[in-house]
DNA sequence: TCGGTAGTTTGCGAAATAGCGAAACAGTGG
DNA sequence: CCACTGTTTCGCTATTTCGCAAACTACCGA
């Protein structure tokens, strides 16, 4: 979880989990909205996977790379569970 | 927000959140929690603040942080908002 | 006013991170 | 097999971040 904290505190990373929010985009697709270096974006290809927030599938010579819904909404209770819980006692957040 | 998720970057910050969450503390007694100089944590409240997840309230000579649990709960909706939200035409779309 | 306690601010060094360009690598198509 | 496109890997530099110690401020009690 640590992994998926630190992904996200980047702002590029932001925006791409955004972009494929929308849709699922090809590496050469993301790039192309942005100002960085192909390989720049690729750094960031790589702490985003590492995080289980995208996932890549080969499509002929494209990677196409979609968002991993399951992780994003275990990143999401992770954060609920670390405020929200309240002042109670104990979470019993599972 | 950005400041939001920068503060979430870093592990010890989101232990001080953790810490909080269980009852309010003052800088000492969150620091004595950690094998961290005072200053070090001093400068983790900053950015905390800085980010409205925390709110110091000065009690005489001591100073009370407490959590922010509104803009935590903004927090928890911009990660929402960030990916699970209108991604409906996800399915068998394409 | 003085001394002690509680916290913060500042200056510094070390380590991590983001960004780049160039080169290497992997598939596709001719 | 060769060329082409898309993507990653490899040095390298600049920026940011983390942690510390020391100096500084504010408050309290005697």
């Amino acid at each position: 979880m640590n992994e998926v904290f630190r992904a996200l505190g980047d702002p590029t990373r932001r925006e791409i989990l955004r972009l494929l929010r929308q849709r699922d985009m090809t590496a050469g697709e993301i790039a192309s909205e942005f100002p960085l270096a192909r390989s720049t974006l690729s750094g960031h290809f790589t702490v985003l996977k590492h995080a289980g927030l995208i996932v890549a599938e080969k499509d002929g010579t494209s990677i196409v790379y979609s968002l991993n819904v399951s992780v994003v909404e275990q990143a999401v209770g992770a954060v609920l569970n670390l405020f929200k819980a309240g002042k109670q006692p104990k979470g019993p957040s599972t």
